[in-house]
RNA sequence: GCGCCCGUAGCUCAGCGGAUUAGAGCAUCAGACUUCGGAUCUGAGGGUCGGGGGUUCGAAUCCCUCCGGGCGCGCCA
């Protein structure tokens, strides 16, 4: 309806213009919204103003002007149009207008919301890219989330949409090496020998547990040899079996990548050596000290960066230049990278990276999210990584459940500090949102079974009347159905996947509030029928929004309250 | 010191491509079906949108500045 509208209010402007009525030459940018107040009707633009601003015109005027030209096909739905305030138009539709918008659901069914801008172009997502030095920790679920909700919104939307998870086991990673030396020297202990630890050691106890393994499947003989050899070995085992970890608690977090990539073949195949080469011909390095340096200062970063250390080694930052370009060069035309707020200088890096490379610097973006801070027992639990007393992603997700601990996650904006409080979130969990949402569509397949059961076949879309929907809290509802295409696309244009989170509840609550007032089974059949398409509607509509947000939708729950009462 | 993010109701947060009277959940208080699932609904109280300037006919929204909180600022990754 709102592109409807739309297109009336473009039409008047064109139709206006040609008169001489009024002038204008770009298209002034308007807004078609439903006011707050329902005495400003059913909806209402903007446009006078914007447009009063540009031909330095009285807006109420304008708005005058426009009204007059409105096409005359907009006369069998308008009941009226107003001029408000400062020189908003509003419009009253007919009754009954809002029929027309639950057929459109029903027709388009699974595919209801989706768009077309992606146009089919290819769009890489990384995230998660976890080192392989331990498991998952709250942060990467958060990443993982925003991540796969992202791809699930562009996929929605016409986009090619790649997932890849980039492994940072480049032979020169000081992490990996810790890492493994970290592992030997458990195996030697539990050879019994006394511990020594190197200084940047991780302690947590799933070292020991692969150093359990190793000695398991490989005997007491697994340190011998040359202690380079031995290390690189160590690194191998340990890197492999985190990983393998890692893929399954993602797995079972309902996130699956189509990429593995790992670092440590951009060094091996060359790769790295000549995306350096390529940054070199575009006079974007220099050399000193013994190092190749990034201008990254060129391209609006604060700082140079180092590329390859004095001593040969190349950094992670030259890694990030081969895989970058690599991306690039396998047809992706935009590129997106997850990542934590801790590393928000690696924006400027990056974009300068990618503008010397000769890409377009908005072609890459980063979205960073906040961290995560746990909560247990109303205290702030402290986590260090390498001390080994992190609370993981497998640990809440076990303890909370996945489709709360997703719908959790996804609430709120991911530049805004998340507080997850462990307790309420498993304690009190029916206060959870996510509840609300599955309760609305579980209650809906309810009333839809109590159709069937009572002999109310399901009615056929041809036969329903859909304009008999005319009840406030029909109206209502219908309104936040017809947003959500307009909304799916916002989310992704602005790369805000929490926008859907909270539509999913503002149509929970549209639902259950529509439930309350109108009673759907064994009303007048006519209206029956109505209101079961529009129930059905709905049905779909939440759906389609769990779906992406990758939260189940179930069509039963549990009844636990009245459980708990009958013990208590 | 520099950079990024945040500061909106008692608490947790939406809104921030300016626009008609600032929203939701939780908490508090008061109510609601002998038929579709009470994990629900209806209503009430509660806000100088961190402070101060500026732009604008109009600012929670844009700009500047200050204050408070978080996170960074390696030839680590």
């Amino acid at each position: 309806m709102k592109q409807t509208i739309t297109h009336w209010l473009e039409s008047a402007l064109y139709s206006a213009r040609e008169s001489g009525d009024l002038n204008w030459e770009t298209m002034p940018e308007f807004e078609v919204e439903a006011p707050r107040q329902k005495e400003f009707g059913d909806y209402g633009t903007n446009l006078a103003l914007t447009l009063a601003k540009q031909a330095r015109a009285n807006p109420r005027q304008v708005a005058e002007t426009l009204i007059r030209h409105l096409p005359a096909e907009s006369e069998s739905w308008r009941e009226k149009v107003e001029i408000a305030g400062a020189g908003f138009i509003n419009f009253t539709l007919k009754a009954g207008w809002a029929g027309e918008i639950v057929k459109t659901i029903l027709q388009a069914g699974i595919q209801y919301g989706q768009g077309s801008s992606g146009q089919n172009r290819r769009v890489l997502i990384e995230f998660v890219s976890a080192n392989p030095t331990g498991p998952l920790s709250v942060g990467h679920g958060r990443n993982g989330i925003l991540g796969d909700m992202m791809a699930r919104i562009l996929t929605a939307l016409g986009w090619q949409v790649y997932r890849e998870f980039y492994i940072n086991d480049g032979e020169n990673s000081t992490q990996i090496r810790n890492f493994a030396l970290s592992i030997l020297a458990q195996f030697k202990h539990l050879k019994g020998e006394p511990l020594q630890m190197p200084e940047e050691g991780y302690f947590g106890d799933y070292v020991m547990e692969i150093a359990q393994w190793i000695r398991d499947t490989q005997g007491d003989s697994a340190d011998e040899g040359d202690p380079e050899e031995v290390t690189r070995r160590f690194e191998e085992w340990g890197k492999q079996l985190m990983l393998e970890e890692q893929e399954r608690d993602l797995k079972e977090f309902r996130i699956e990548f189509d990429n593995w990539f790992s670092e440590q073949t951009l060094h091996a195949s060359g790769a790295v050596e000549r995306s350096l080469e390529v940054l070199k011909e575009k006079g974007a390095t220099y050399e000193h000290e013994g190092a190749l340096w990034l201008r990254s200062t060129a391209y609006g970063d604060d700082k140079d960066r180092v590329l390859v250390r004095a001593n040969g080694r190349p950094t992670y930052v030259a890694a990030d230049v081969a895989y970058h370009l690599d991306k690039y060069l396998r047809g992706n035309e935009i590129l997106i990278d997850v990542l934590g707020a801790d590393h928000h200088g690696y924006i400027k890096r990056m974009k300068a990276v990618v503008e010397a490379l000769g890409y377009e610097p908005d072609s890459l973006t980063i979205m960073l999210y906040q961290l995560v801070r746990l909560f247990r027992e109303g205290q702030m639990v402290r986590m260090s990584k390498r001390a080994g007393n992190i609370i993981t992603l497998r640990e809440v997700m076990d303890e909370v459940g996945v489709d709360a601990t997703r719908f959790f996650f996804l609430l709120r904006s991911h530049d805004s500090l998340l507080d997850f409080d462990l307790d309420l979130a498993k304690q009190q969990s029916d206060k959870n949102p996510v509840y609300y949402v599955q309760y609305a569509h579980a209650r809906i397949c309810s009333i839809l079974r109590q159709a069937v059961e009572r002999g109310f076949a399901l009615p056929a879309l041809e036969t329903t009347d859909t304009h008999l929907l005319q009840h406030e809290a029909e109206i209502q509802l219908i309104k936040l159905l017809g947003d959500f295409p307009e909304e799916l696309a916002l989310a992704g244009e602005q790369r805000a996947p929490h926008r859907l989170t909270i539509y999913a509840q503002n149509t929970a609550r549209a639902f259950h509030s529509f439930y309350a007032e109108c009673r759907v089974l064994g009303v007048e059949p006519a209206l029956m029928n109505a209101r079961l398409c529009l129930t059905q509607a709905t049905r779909q509509v939440l759906k389609n929004t769990l779906d992406l947000m990758g939260v189940t939708a179930p069509e039963e729950m549990e009844r636990r309250e009245a459980d708990e009462e009958l013990s208590s």
